[in-house]
DNA sequence: TGGTACCGTGATAGCGCAATCACGGGGCTC
DNA sequence: GAGCCCCGTGATTGCGCTATCACGGTACCA
């Protein structure tokens, strides 16, 4: 333009940079492509983003020039231009806990089937600031949305004011958070877990939960509370663990001291297996003088000693959800909660009958 | 300075379409910084990357500028004038394994401290196929560099190949596959395992290997066979897992049939699992009469019955380390392989000396 | 006192793509 | 048979940022 009409060089300006190599371009662009193909950029353009109005013919041409010069488009550019990144993020918390991890990978693979691609943020500890610093990061990165994997509701808080913009959901954690949500019935589950040792005939079903601040653990808790309450027994004294088999432990040792408890519903697998070896290093046996049920079924869970008896959660199926929820919210601006998954009971070994000498209470 | 030379609207082209809207816009772009802070964009850009030649003063004027609008950078504009998308890939299999979990754990905070993004690929399938399609997804993005987390070797013969332009770096697998790689000496864990059970007075090792071609498999499968072999041991036929623990459990099942089995060297604490519930259903105590030794210390390892002694692997110290790697070769231009890490031996409970019946052989 | 060397800053020109408008040509309506 | 519209395509412009060069000033050397 700036030699504007007078030339007689016209592809001079526009296509001069990019056809100035002279020949060892290492990354060929659009312009590249429409040579070599005999159209205009702008035809290479509507090609790659399935616009309809290009004769089949042409869009063959092209697409065989793109496959000749391995031509890949350039995402930054697009993203540029179009004021979308077609990226999603995610910020996680442990994703060494199989939950979060098999959640992260049905985000993943939802995120890639829907043409997203994915950014992932850790975060350490659950606090604010960790949450925010992972958010802004990704914000950062123009990401057009969030998935918040398995949340503490009050870290949640903070967040909703702070993300401005980019819209946000929640996968796990409680449906009653303000944001839209693909949960499962934590509570459901709960009280699925507790019924299940009632019916056994336990007089009462003790409870390891896990952190008081996550949601998971509130729900399940209060799925055991009114179980509990259903059946007019009385509520123990709730232990509390981390999620960790250590705490799981500690929990189990306590319960080990007391002889009465001969049921116990366990907030995670990982503590249920903890629990199950204090039971037992404590000489009481799983399930015959003690009964366990655990709650998530990762895989391991089945080949435990006893097997355990638990909740089963479909972890990737959440994460699924979470992107649907999302990608709603992205484009067609809102989106409400998916319904609840109801988790489904896993009987296995590691609960018995009570009464054989579990009668013998107090 | 807008005001320039000429009119009283220099502005007009440049600034014009950003400073068109009445004032509702809602995402500040850096001309609104500049014009806010008294200065050029360009001064900006500099304040935001650090650019030296700024005076304190202005500094501070832009800064807070950015504060009162709440500015961000958009880094898709940035990426196209750099030509740099400051983001990692990450192609990882199933990331609910603990190891790669943890693994792609450390790969993302080492890539976030050192100011990189995260984007994230998994896989479904370990085929060459999966593998490309994931790393071609990444590179789509304009990653400027691939981690590639625990592979098997024969994928990474294709991926070489194929990503052209962006290094990469494998995290885990075998240290010959070519790439930079930041692997743990699986084969020095394998003999360190197979050795405790030889110490103990067991004749010979049994072992449960992971999927043939994993390169972790096959590195602690060559370490469990030279102990053997440094002992004169007769080597056994190798039972072949999945790395699951019903995999784990198909195993133990045959082991158990074979009543000269008193050592087993399993490649994972999953796989050890299974082969545990397995051996005891048969009527084999452990560690009495069998010894079991697991690979890779998962949290839960403790908390088996018994608890299981193994060989730790520090998955999350591989993850940072190949991030170590990959920047050098993103910002250097090469990498050579991260010094194999050895791994540790922990001793538990679930092995015992030899003899009692164990000696009881064929 | 002139020249050289900066230092702090601004104007300008792309980065590679897609939205917008423009345009020739064929089919359609009436 | 004239007008219309839409189809397929191209030229142009700008997304928001940074690289480059240019420029007035102060400092320093000769």
């Amino acid at each position: 333009m700036e030699e504007g009409q007078s030339g007689q060089d016209p592809g001079g300006p526009p296509a001069g940079p990019t056809s100035a190599g002279a020949g060892d371009r290492p990354v060929p662009v659009m312009a590249d492509v429409a040579r070599l193909a005999g159209v205009s950029a702008m035809t290479v353009s509507r090609v790659l983003n399935g616009h309809p109005s290009v004769r089949p013919e042409t869009r063959a041409r092209v697409l065989e020039a793109i496959e000749v010069l391995d031509y890949r488009r350039n995402s930054a550019a697009r993203a540029l231009a179009t004021r979308r990144s077609e990226t999603i993020g995610v910020v996680a918390f442990d994703t060494t806990f199989y939950g979060q991890a098999a959640c992260v990978r049905g985000v993943e693979h939802a995120a890639r089937e829907a043409g997203y691609f994915v950014s992932i943020a850790t975060v350490k500890v659950v606090d604010e600031r960790s949450i925010r610093e992972a958010a802004d990061c990704l914000v950062a990165q123009s990401v057009e949305g969030l998935v918040v994997v398995t949340p503490r509701a009050s870290a949640l808080q903070e967040l909703r004011e702070q993300t401005v913009g980019v819209p946000m959901v929640v996968a796990g954690g409680s449906p009653h958070s303000g944001l839209p949500t693909a949960a499962a019935d934590q509570e459901a589950g709960g009280r699925r877990a507790t019924r299940h040792l009632l019916f056994r005939g336990h007089e009462t079903v003790w409870h390891v939960a896990g952190p008081e601040d996550w949601d998971d653990a509130r729900g399940r808790l209060r799925g055991w509370q009114s179980a509990l309450a259903d059946a007019g027994a009385i509520e123990p004294r709730v232990l509390r663990g981390d999620w960790s088999a250590a705490s799981g432990w500690r929990a189990g040792v306590e319960l080990a001291k007391q002889r009465k408890v001969s049921a116990v519903f366990v907030s995670n697998d990982q503590m249920a297996l903890g629990v199950i070896l204090a039971m037992k290093q404590a000489g009481r046996r799983v399930p015959e003088d003690v009964s366990v049920v655990g709650f998530d079924d990762i895989p391991e869970a089945a080949y435990f000693d006893p097997p355990l008896t638990t909740i089963r959660q479909d972890f990737e199926e959440l994460g699924r959800r979470s992107v649907g929820l999302l990608l709603q919210a992205i484009e067609i601006g809102t989106a409400r909660s998916s319904p609840a998954v109801i988790p489904e009971f896993v009987g296995r070994l590691s609960t018995a009958d009570a009464g054989r000498w579990a009668g013998a209470r107090s």
